[in-house]
RNA sequence: UGGGAUGUAGUGUAAUGGUAACACUGCAGAUUCUGGUUCUGCCUUUGGGGGUUCGAAUCCCUCCAUCCCAGCCA
């Protein structure tokens, strides 16, 4: 990599951790083919989250940064959990954020031979046993964080008994939890996952790959370096919880057999405030019905963000503007939704929709025409194209848009002031009709004819601009709106509750956030709809792109809510 | 109370012995065919205490705080 020593283009963003890291391993020449190999390794047992998104770019990032690769390793090392549903909807994932492990794609399970002929290596070393302690002596004989454990009895079994064992264990004649193999380390070692650990577990499940020609399957402390050993790993990076893994890491790429020896590298993984991350508590969404389904909108996995609209390139960002550390830290939710709300701005298409309507009637317009205006789709971008959009007599603007009484400080309609509906014509309200109760049903007003297309020749200001629909000419959509990702609570409505299980009394706090969807009906001009403080976005199951004209609510920058407040609206 | 890690504005992340900074948030103001967008400005930071040094966020000592580990999960 000499071009980037004498690269003075020297970039000033900084390097992470990492990234020094392996700029100094290559500089000192300790990766093998200057190759730097990273990979990507999640177990099939849920859906990816925005939590995996930080480390498939960390992953993929640092192989597409330093010309190596990155592989996808599918950790299927237990059948119980995993499921080929789960590996699909990996896959789809990465490929949407934009990443492509090319032809190197593999699953732990290829490895099962090779794994079973290492631990019979080891066994026959005098470094593996087979234990018939029960799962509760075993956590006896392990001691706690403060006290060491002591052997096993049965940790001086001869080498042929232990062979004998181990393969009536692969033969299936020993029931499950009655046998397990452990390597013989250390049980008086301050690291727990150095007392003797679990190398082997005797599961009579079905393996969604290997069906069931196994019956015995390999722990993770076991598999995981082995598999980055085999595979010619030369970053191994994974979260800060494993770092007290990293001594059985190590042990285990130092079997005799093993040539390279990769490291493995802990980051705190990405935490934001207020989300639901953890495949448990995703899944028990899934499992009580709670949510339609691991892709609803209000997920925060990957297939729940895509269906909401946000965009790959939206979180690639969110991820490089997060950095990599090893602190543990909370990301506050708000710069997810820049991240969002800035992408959404380039890209999203504007339609005007009123969402909640209140009859707006121009007396002195006639009554049976129809007048086109023409409105950009985008007008963030200079190359949009334009929609034409209908115009009546009888309108629809938002409800909010209108007060009889009006604050100090409001500038849309009420009676005598004027305002501008946006693209077409100003319009002054006159006066409004109630219904029983005391409600507006039905705003009259007059418009200025030389206001159209939204100026006037006298060059006169107005300081409210409105969107709405026409009544008449208007389509009806049925969406369902959402608000924030699933969250345990939000700022300023604590509720206390931070879901440590799904029972029913935190299903009620569930509820109660502002994550539930509403139905609503929209009156939309010509397949149009609008967006005041940012974007609206329904949901885009049914859409035929990813990016759906208006897809969903990333909420919003609500000043105009924090001005209501301060009027007292 | 064993071991492993981590402490920089409200939140993240830089600065790797030489003037503490960037983004988000928040607060002001300007612009605006939507109170959005855009633009401008402002606020607030090295966990505490010692030490080394001309000079410390950075090195040393100590205290404190937080997180992780006792699955036949990953």
């Amino acid at each position: 990599m000499d071009e980037r020593i004498e690269g003075e283009v020297k970039e000033k963003t900084p390097l992470n951790f990492l990234e020094r890291i392996i700029e100094d391993d290559l500089a000192n020449n300790r990766v093998p083919g200057n190759t730097i190999v990273t990979r990507f390794p999640p177990e099939p047992n849920g859906y990816l989250h925005i939590g995996h998104i930080k480390s498939i770019c960390l992953n993929f990032g640092l192989a597409q940064a330093y010309q190596g690769r990155c592989h996808l390793r599918l950790d299927d090392t237990n059948p119980e959990k995993e499921d080929v549903e789960y590996i699909e909807s990996i896959k789809r994932d990465i490929r949407w954020l934009g990443f492509d492990w090319g032809p190197y794609e593999y699953h732990a399970s290829d490895y099962y031979q090779q794994l079973y002929e290492i631990a019979v290596r080891l066994i026959k070393e005098g470094k593996a046993f087979v234990d018939s302690l029960s799962a509760e002596e075993m956590k006896e004989y392990r001691g706690t964080l403060t006290e060491v454990g002591k052997n096993s009895p049965y940790r001086d079994r001869s080498i042929e008994e232990n062979l004998a064992l181990f393969e009536e264990m692969r033969q299936g004649r020993h029931p499950e939890g009655s046998l397990v193999l452990r390597a013989k380390i250390d049980m008086s070692s301050p690291n727990i996952n150095l007392r003797d650990p679990v190398l082997y577990r005797i599961k009579f499940a079905s393996h969604p790959r290997t069906g069931d020609t196994w019956c015995i399957y390999p722990m993770y402390d076991f598999t995981h370096p082995i598999s980055d050993a085999i595979e010619g790993i030369t970053h191994s990076i994974c979260t800060l919880e494993f770092e007290d893994h990293r001594p059985a890491y190590d042990w285990a790429t130092s079997i005799d057999g093993i040539e390279h020896a990769p490291h493995q590298y802990e980051f705190a993984r990405l935490n934001i405030n207020y989300l639901v991350m953890s495949k448990r508590r995703l899944l028990n969404l899934v499992k009580l019905g709670i949510v339609d389904g691991w892709d609803d909108p209000r997920m925060p996995t990957i297939s729940g963000i895509r269906r909401r609209g946000y965009s790959p390139e939206s979180m690639k960002d969110f991820v490089s503007r997060i950095g990599v550390a090893k602190v543990e830290s909370v990301v506050d939710y708000s710069l997810l939704e820049f991240c969002v709300r800035e992408d959404l701005n380039k890209r999203a298409e504007r339609l005007m929709v009123v969402l909640d309507p209140i009859k707006l009637v121009i007396d002195n317009y006639p009554e049976d025409t129809v007048e086109y205006f023409e409105a950009v789709n985008n007008p963030e971008d200079p190359q949009s194209a334009v929609h034409q959009i209908p115009f009546t007599r009888e309108l629809y603007i938002e409800r909010e848009d209108f007060m009889e009484i009006p604050p100090k400080g409001y500038h849309r309609l009420y009676p005598g002031n004027e305002i501008r509906l946006k693209y077409a014509y100003y319009v002054t309200a006159t006066s409004l009709v109630k219904d029983d109760a005391g409600n507006v049903v039905e705003v009259h007003c007059t418009y200025d004819p030389l206001s159209r297309g939204g100026s006037t020749p006298d060059n006169r200001k107005v300081k409210g601009t409105s969107h709405w629909v026409s009544a008449t000419q208007g389509v009806n959509i049925e969406a369902r709106l959402y608000d924030k990702l699933f969250a345990t609570e939000y700022p300023g409505e604590s509720t206390g509750n931070y879901l440590d299980d799904l029972n029913p009394e935190s299903l009620q706090v569930i509820k109660d956030a502002k994550a539930e969807p509403e139905i609503l009906r929209a009156k939309v001009g010509d397949y149009l709809q609008f967006i005041r403080n940012g974007y609206f976005c329904v949901d885009c199951k049914d859409s035929t792109t990813d990016h759906p004209v208006f897809n969903r609510t990333v909420t919003l920058k609500d000043s105009w809510a924090k001005l209501k407040q301060k009027m007292g609206i």
